[in-house]
DNA sequence: TAACAAGTGCTAATCATTTGCAACTAAGTT
DNA sequence: AACTTAGTTGCAAATGATTAGCACTTGTTA
């Protein structure tokens, strides 16, 4: 799973009968530049390339980063609310999000363990893994200092959740 | 963090200024009655209930549902493309999901290592959890005679990612 | 270089979800 | 038990992300 060239790119699309264009290229470069831990929406891919006086239409970018992420070059997120996220796929850095459901704030993570436990159990059912995402669902420091959440039960807890069913088994 | 009855329920809701009213208390009821692995969307739910002739507006619905998940009643999944899941959140059936890209079936499973390691991470960062979900997507069986997927690149593999992170470290 | 299917950029749909609003009703208060 | 008030509902209209239709353009292959 070597990062994507011109080249690699455009074998792997021409093997499907798809066609290497300027567009595509120009997104993967994009994704290939930006910096670890950060995620664009198809909204915001479009201003990044705005910015640049690169303008891909809208469209072309919806099915872009569609065909890419079907084709395992990127990993399509659910960060926030409304609209999907996408990152570069790199297999050597999988890692997992904690996300805050206050100010949806994003932090990255590894953990080899839960894409272990993920294989196993879906070898145990006989199917074929594609991709695993753990999304922890957070409140961050600053969400607690600004007295939020009003709305969660008076007795939840995640550790008494935790530790209720460590006692059960 | 017991099962919720129409008098917890309702002592939930008052404590933060909301009410109980006779459609929020059935919304649950068909979340409780659920066979477990079983999700509603907000659509579906509404045809259940419809189908009971107890009709609630999908408006209604939709802005239930979304307050019970606020509160930690319900869990929000994203199972398929296009439209959210919702099932009871029970913290001792704390569970994550495997679900076929090709078809949406979806699978439960246990693993409560998941959840430490989400807390473990959590407690690093100093954020509070609220709730963590692992999903696998996954190829079925069907998926896999059918001949799909043949979008995927034909060097991806999830064993070969998993073993290239195994080497790395 | 020709042939043609795939891809792009418009614009116009879709479709899940949200919102505005008037009528209705829980919950707390006399 | 009636009164008050703010939360809730149901309907219809709006929103907003994503998709589809289509004429035009362009990679790819022979
Ligand atoms: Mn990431
Ligand atoms: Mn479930
Ligand atoms: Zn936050
Ligand atoms: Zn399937």
């Amino acid at each position: 799973m070597l990062p994507y060239t011109a080249n690699t790119l455009k074998a792997e699309l021409n093997s499907r009968g798809w066609r290497l264009t300027p567009q595509r290229e120009t997104i993967l470069h994009v994704f290939q530049n930006l910096p670890h831990g950060n995620h664009l929406s198809a909204d915001e891919l479009h201003h990044v390339l705005s910015q640049r006086g690169e303008t891909i239409s809208l469209s072309t970018i919806y099915r872009s980063v569609k065909l890419m992420a079907r084709m395992g070059i990127l990993r399509e997120l659910e960060l926030a609310e409304g609209h999907k996220h996408y990152e570069l796929n790199r297999p050597q850095h999988h890692h997992h999000h904690m996300v805050c459901v206050q100010c949806n704030k994003t932090v990255e993570f590894k953990n080899d363990s839960i894409l272990k436990q993920s294989l196993k159990q879906v070898d145990r059912d006989g199917l074929q893994l594609i991709d695993c995402q753990l999304t922890v669902t957070t409140i961050c420091p600053e969400a607690i200092r600004m007295g939020w959440p009003s709305e969660l039960p008076s007795n939840w807890s995640c550790t008494r959740a935790i530790s209720e069913t460590a006692a059960e088994e």
